[in-house]
DNA sequence: CGCCAGGCTTCTA
DNA sequence: TAGAAGCATGGC
């Protein structure tokens, strides 16, 4: 476990002795698009249908107005707390570019977030930039999520089915709008299972989820990735390309493959800082 | 004002 | 079947 104890303090929830875990690289890293900073290493977020607010104390990270219960039922598998990174970061320092990558940022962890909230934010991010897309997903959610206390929670794949279009004009997603509402059918008519592309083998898995207009490879990766557990997937966007071609031209190492999608988001947030041509 | 964005679909040779 | 254009939009 990479944090020591889980302690009830009053409202909140404390875990005590958080190791590997950087809220401001985990959370603003491109993997997620609903958390916004809202003070001294604080987060403010919408997932899993709930508001949270979450901040580092020393040696602590504070997950405030959780319940032990709510913690282990919800946030413990969102942010992948059973893993432990420590052991991973390891066995990635063994590649000296991995090595720089996980050092410049060694607090990333691979998010465990909804299903569908990753695959509807991965098929709005296509010819996109992050900050547009935060926007975007915010617009989506006020328009057609429902209300939560402290904000709205990520459309259901049911209500957007019964939209057009038109009624997605006002959140703006442009030419992406119809790619969402083709999802969201795809689901609600079981064209496509995300429980199954979960447990699939992973070329099954990527070939369901591209029978949807507006998926392709990198999309149903990132699906794959953030939103159904599949460590190993590797999505390959822009900045990986460039990654693989200067790095890894014969691949990333064999011995990374169980997680090698953990060790691209290092990669991926390096790469990008860097700016890597 | 152009340029470009964690791509995908469609058109063309 | 590879490669390029078009796509909507707004941050910079």
């Amino acid at each position: 476990m990479d944090y020591t104890a889980g302690e009830v303090a009053g409202n909140d929830y404390i875990l005590k002795g958080a190791r590997h875990f950087d809220l401001a690289a985990t959370l603003d890293c491109g993997q997620a698009f609903r958390w916004e900073q809202v003070g001294e290493d604080a987060f403010r977020g919408i997932a899993l249908g709930r508001v949270l607010e979450i901040q580092r104390r020393g040696e602590d990270v504070v997950l405030y107005g959780v319940s032990e219960e709510e913690f282990h039922v919800r946030w413990k598998r969102y942010f992948d707390l059973d893993r432990e990174y420590g052991k991973l970061k390891e066995l990635f320092c063994r590649d000296p570019v991995l090595r720089q990558a996980v050092e410049y940022a060694p607090g990333i962890r691979v998010l465990r977030q909804d299903g569908w909230e990753a695959l509807c934010s991965f098929i709005m991010s296509q010819n996109n930039n992050i900050v547009r897309n935060k926007g975007m997903i915010d617009r989506l959610c006020r328009l057609a999520g429902e209300p939560i206390r402290g904000g709205y929670a990520f459309p259901t794949p049911q209500r957007l089915a019964a939209m057009t279009v038109e009624d997605l004009a006002p959140a703006r997603c442009g030419f992406r709008a119809k790619y969402i509402l083709d999802a969201a059918r795809a689901v609600c008519e079981e064209r496509v299972s995300l429980d199954q592309a979960a447990k699939l083998p992973l070329p099954q898995a990527r070939e369901m989820l591209m029978r949807i207009y507006g998926v392709g490879p990198k999309v149903a990766d990132c699906a794959l990735l953030y939103g159904l557990g599949r460590v190993e997937c590797v999505p390959m966007d822009v900045w990986m390309k460039r990654v693989m071609e200067r790095c890894f031209p014969k691949g990333l190492p064999e011995w990374a493959k169980d997680t090698a999608g953990i060790a691209q988001q290092y990669l991926f947030h390096y790469a990008r800082m860097q700016g890597l041509k």
